[in-house]
DNA sequence: CTGGGGAGGGGGCCC
DNA sequence: AGGGCCCCCTCCCCA
């Protein structure tokens, strides 16, 4: 695969190579690196190791329950669970196993049970009659096959609470959920920009949660254990060594290529607290109990899977995002779920959201333009574009002014014009006031001038501290202290209320409210409360806020999208968290 | 530098 | 699930 991975650009620079899609990706910009994606071959692989199983071929392992005998393959079985995983990955590290576990007995999982993992690990359908499902269900959590284990739930109408979960895996989930409730929806929301280093922060033995300082007691129940998980379960105070590191990413990427590129990713997502609250199961073969927590270790390495990319191509573990979604919801408890099947780019892990638009946005890599204008021959890469090109030709302008004999082409375009006959210009630029009708123009406007100076990176410092967090020491946000302190003051006047209200985002709807001065005296009352250096220090934070207020007036529009309000409001929100974390960390040391 | 038009891309809704 | 249609946003280009 590595190999593919390398040469296959070479060539497609070259030679446009027609998959059997007939789409070729590229991915721009990326140091001339182009991603071909094979969208089938996620199928094919999984179908003709299945073949292979059926007849026997290259099967290293024998999986046994009471008599009966199911032939297998070590890496598919590594790759869909979790219990699996760490026996073999016992034998790679340690080489306590050598070449062992050629049969694994597994009376504990019912043979119909185990068939339908088996089926499910080979073809991601998971074919179980109703009456089967307790035991797959109890299987699936035995093995460490976690999204099985979720869906069976789901169908049972069952929580793992309900399951008589022990006090420990109480906590230790406890403790996920948390975590899955305010790392996991970033990604789902595709916001991925500074998760990571949160995460990685916390990692560091200054950030450890008091349930990683104090994990559970170990599973009364000893069994051999795989070399390869002792390192999990060292104290929070010992990194692994790189030798675990790297067992670690073999572990946890499952043969993802991407995970090796990656490897700063990858260490901080299955390097993350999670892997501190697994009580990994001392499991030997067969694992005579439950492991303990599994669902926790499966969650993670999950997630591993999830942001590693490849979701919809993912062929050992056919795990999709909406599946992800759902899990994170039934765990989560009842956080909202995606409309429409999310589906993640294989070119650039972008989440796409609705049905039938991943085809769509591939186009955008591949460049390919089915849609071709009958008239001029131009060429699209959707059709309703084509429509509205094609508008041209006719003549037809379906968006009429109802002020002035103006016809447009967009939607859009008339909305923009229409603000032209109302006066209004909601976007005002914050520094000079400046008013525009369209936002783009504000956005060109701040870009063009020195306004693109004020809100940049905003100093990690205020200027009586005398550096900028910047590093180079540059200092420029803040050289000139009048003009840090009329940025307080007008950056102040227009805080969103999200920050000064905890987040309700309850604010007035106007950008400049009729009383300024008493908004402003509100916002600097608030802000005095949270220190002078924050009050210094958010600029950007201010300004992207004035955005919100005072740009958006669709608010629930684009709901999930990555320019909707929301999410910008998440983002600001994201900033402001971290902003606070970062600082907070340093009045710690 | 600004106003306006158009293209490209993403998401929601519906079939 | 996939596709059509629409809306919205952002960016680019031109006058």
């Amino acid at each position: 695969m590595d190999a593919m991975r390398h040469t296959l650009p070479r060539l497609q620079l070259t030679v446009p190579m027609p998959l059997k899609t007939g789409k070729v990706a590229m991915s721009p910009g990326e140091d001339g690196l182009i991603g071909i994606p094979f969208p089938e071959h996620s199928n094919e692989l999984l179908s003709h190791l299945n073949d292979q199983r059926r007849a026997g071929l290259l099967c290293d392992l024998t999986l046994t329950s009471r008599g009966a005998r199911y032939p297998t393959h070590r890496s598919v079985m590594a790759a869909v669970s979790l219990y699996f995983r760490r026996l073999f990955g016992a034998e790679e590290g340690g080489g306590e196993g050598g070449g062992g576990f050629s049969v694994c007995q597994l009376d504990c999982v019912a043979p119909d049970a185990l068939d339908a993992l088996l089926e499910f690990a080979y073809t991601a359908t998971l074919t179980i009659p109703s009456s089967g499902m307790r035991d797959v269900l109890r299987g699936a959590q035995l093995l460490g096959i976690q999204c099985v284990a979720d869906a069976c739930r789901d169908i049972l109408g069952e929580t793992a609470e309900a399951e008589g979960e022990t006090a420990e895996e109480q906590r230790a989930q406890n403790t996920a959920t948390e975590r899955i409730s305010q790392g996991e929806s970033r990604v789902m929301k595709g916001s991925r920009r500074k998760t990571d280093k949160k995460k990685v922060k916390k990692v560091g033995p200054h950030h450890i949660n008091s349930s990683v300082l104090n994990p559970p007691p170990a599973s009364p129940i000893s069994h051999p254990s795989p070399a390869s998980d002792s390192f999990r379960s060292l104290p929070s105070t010992q990194p692994p060594s790189p030798e675990q590191e790297d067992l670690h990413h073999k572990s946890g990427q499952n043969g993802d290529p991407r995970g090796i590129r990656e490897p700063g990713r990858r260490a901080t997502l299955n390097g993350g607290l999670l892997h501190w609250l697994h009580e990994r199961p001392r499991i030997a073969h067969p694992p005579p109990v439950p492991p303990l927590n599994d669902k926790l270790s499966e969650d993670d390495d999950m997630e591993g899977f999830g942001d590693d990319g490849m979701l919809m191509g993912s062929t050992s573990m056919p795990t999709s995002v909406a599946e992800r979604g759902a899990a994170v919801s039934a765990v989560g408890g009842g956080r909202k779920r995606k409309s429409q099947t999310p589906q993640q780019c294989p070119v650039c892990q972008k989440i796409i959201h609705g049905a039938g638009k991943l085809p769509r946005h591939m186009r955008t890599h591949t460049g390919e333009k089915p849609f071709q204008c009958s008239a001029c021959g131009v060429r699209f890469t959707r059709n309703d574009k084509l429509k509205i090109h094609m508008r041209k030709h006719t003549g037809e302008r379906p968006y009429p002014c109802p002020h002035c004999p103006a016809r447009f082409l967009h939607s859009y375009d008339l909305k923009n014009h229409l603000s032209l006959h109302s006066g209004a210009r909601p976007f005002e630029c914050p520094l000079c006031h400046k008013a525009f009708a369209r936002e783009d123009h504000l956005q060109r406007h701040r870009k063009g001038h020195s306004c693109l100076e004020l809100r940049t990176r905003r100093p990690r410092r205020g200027p009586e501290h005398g550096e900028d967090g910047r590093g180079d020491g540059s200092g420029r946000e803040q050289s000139n202290p009048l003009e840090a302190l009329s940025l307080q003051a007008h950056s102040s006047a227009f805080l969103p209320h999200t920050v000064l209200d905890g987040g309700s985002g309850s604010g007035p709807p106007l950008m400049f409210p009729a009383d300024v001065e008493r908004e402003r005296s509100f916002a600097l009352q608030a802000l005095a409360q949270l220190g002078p250096r924050r009050l210094a220090g958010y600029p950007e934070l201010f300004l992207r806020g004035l955005e919100l207020r005072g740009g958006r007036e669709a608010e629930g529009e684009d709901p999930g999208g990555t320019h909707s309000p929301a999410s910008q409001r998440d983002r600001w929100a994201d900033d402001v968290e971290e902003e606070i974390g970062e600082e907070e960390a340093e009045e710690e040391e």
